[in-house]
RNA sequence: GGCGCGGUCGCCAAGUGGUAAGGCCGAGCUCUGCAAAAGCUCUAUCGGCGGUUCGAUUCCGCCCCGCGCCUCCA
């Protein structure tokens, strides 16, 4: 099914296809500056991203699409973080790289095929700049830095509608007045930055001294050097609009002298309160803190799909109460499948599909499914179409309960419905068979509390049993009986 | 000031020129020592005012409110 996605440049949908003549889907993701644990806006954008690079390979073939998506390790950031911390930049980079890392797996995002970063690929910059120092769309400035020179760039401004950056801002700028000092022009911007003391021993050689390279161009090059001098699809978030995609482009384009992107692609921003995350606003949360609510990664990753990715969305704690709640059903739908074929959940829904594995003849719920979501990754449609899928085949199941001979002679349909769940939650990245709950060390006297319970409630001494739960709920536990015996669980805060 | 987005049930959120998906929460029912879990059932006329139309939540205009970008930022 062809894949419809919103183009920043042109701002309509357009359909997604590789360009080069070896059917390989080129497409780069801007990535994490790894200075900090990434928070869950973060996060937003990665798994959007995520769900766009299944969908690729669902249409092209896993072995068609090359996904390469950045680390930014080098940058004031970074820097300033080794210095306040008297370490190396490495050691910084390294650790933020790892935790990054491990927060994606546990989001079940696929590793990108190329994982570039910054300071492995300063050659590559500084031959890209050095292309646009001979083609004159770059100057020197006084101290050594190199800037881009925009006059240079006719088209520049063309994705972000911003003809030249609005002098007017006034505040804003004087802000940057120390840089713009160097500058031929306040729009132009620094393509390599010369040494500065509080940079310490974070600087390479080039042919204009020592220094580093600017943020924007670390993706030009690095793109280049691993998808070429056109690519097929960019994406990133919506701030990365402008100025750095429209930098990249106008950098892009000078040194190649190509299109740059066939087409762009950003995903808005998850609000909290209201509200961009933001240092000041103390509402940048990261995945463990989440987690440490008592919500498991899987969840998040559901609550940051339930919004359409192009548009803002409002993320509350009562969005992880209902994304929990939603998975849960989800997964109680496939426990009940499996029953029905007699096939054990855990093997059924343990891993994510291998592809190619779509069916040959599409149930309608998929198609739908694949329909929408293939529109511009609308996702909450897409949610939509399955659990209306759910709650049909569930109504046939609760009526057909008292009917075991039906059971046998539907055993294909129960298949297909498996398949097409397995497929959907592909797509979405949703993996079922994970905790749903946070790993927690049980204290002995909980366990001892709910040993005692469990006691009283087969004595049907049920006043003592009612009693000891009041006291599992005060001490934070909650303890459901089931038939053949109770658990366990942490409240959800 | 420039550019852009949005206001749909208590919360989150799709969508369409002909009277509005889904999730969560809530209520009722079934089940059940209780509670829970689970399943079933139920719950909106789409910010305001005009206009176009046989008919608008969906198109146009104005107004009100919110958010983002223009500075490092997913």
């Amino acid at each position: 099914m062809p894949i419809r996605l919103h183009d920043s440049l042109t701002r309509t949908p357009r359909e997604l296809k590789p360009a080069q003549p070896d059917g390989i889907f080129r497409f780069y993701n801007c990535g994490p500056t790894v200075y900090a644990p990434a928070h869950i806006g973060n996060f937003r954008t990665f798994v959007v991203n995520d769900v766009i690079r299944r969908l690729l390979e669902l249409e092209f073939g896993p072995d068609k699409v090359k996904h390469v998506r950045n680390l930014t390790d080098v940058d004031d950031k970074t820097i300033k973080r080794a210095r306040d911390e008297g370490r190396p930049l490495s050691d910084v980079t390294k650790q933020w790289t790892d935790k990054f890392h491990a927060d994606c797996a546990a989001l079940n995002c696929l590793p990108p095929h190329v994982e570039p970063a910054a300071t492995t690929h300063i050659k590559e910059q500084v031959d890209m700049i050095d292309v646009l120092m001979q083609k004159g769309n770059a100057y020197r400035a006084a101290d050594g830095s190199v800037y881009f020179k925009v006059s240079s760039f006719g088209d520049y401004g063309a994705l972000s509608r911003v003809k030249e950056r609005e002098l007017q801002v006034g505040s804003a700028l004087k802000a940057t007045a120390a840089d713009a000092d160097e500058k031929e022009d306040v729009s132009d911007f620094a393509l390599w930055k010369a040494h500065k003391p509080d940079d310490g021993a974070n600087a390479w050689d080039s042919p204009w001294g020592r220094g580093r390279p600017g943020w924007h161009i670390e993706c030009s090059a690095m793109s280049k050097k691993h998808l070429g001098d056109t690519i097929d699809l960019h994406t990133g978030g919506v701030d990365l609009l402008f100025p750095h995609h429209e930098n990249e482009i106008a950098q892009s384009q000078c040194c190649n002298g190509t299109t740059f992107a066939h087409h762009w692609y950003h995903s808005e921003h998850l609000l909290v309160d209201g509200k961009k995350m933001s240092k000041s606003l103390g509402n940048m949360y990261p995945l463990d803190e989440i987690v440490a609510k008592g919500f498991s990664p899987m969840a998040l990753r559901y609550a940051l799909l339930m919004g359409h990715p192009r548009k803002q969305l409002s993320f509350t704690l009562d969005s992880m109460h209902a994304a929990e709640s939603a998975l849960n059903k989800i997964r109680g739908y496939a426990k009940d499948l499996c029953k029905l074929r007699n096939l054990t959940f855990e093997e059924t829904f343990t891993k994510s599909p291998t592809l190619p594995l779509i069916p040959q003849v599409l149930g309608s719920v998929l198609k739908d499914f694949l329909g929408r979501i293939s529109d511009d990754i609308n996702t909450p449609a897409a949610f939509g179409i399955l659990f209306s899928g759910i709650e049909r085949n569930w109504k046939w199941i609760g009526d057909h309960a008292d009917d075991p001979t039906s059971w046998v002679q539907n055993q294909k349909e129960f298949q297909t419905s498996i398949d097409e769940l397995r497929l959907m939650l592909f797509v979405l990245g949703l993996n079922l068979n994970t905790p749903t709950t946070l790993e927690v060390e049980r204290p002995s006297a909980i366990t001892a509390l709910a040993e005692k319970r469990w006691a009283a409630k087969l004595a049907k001494d049920f006043a003592g049993a009612d009693a000891l739960r009041k006291e599992l709920t005060a001490a934070g536990w909650s303890m459901l009986d089931r038939k053949d015996g109770y658990s366990l669980e942490p409240l959800k805060k």
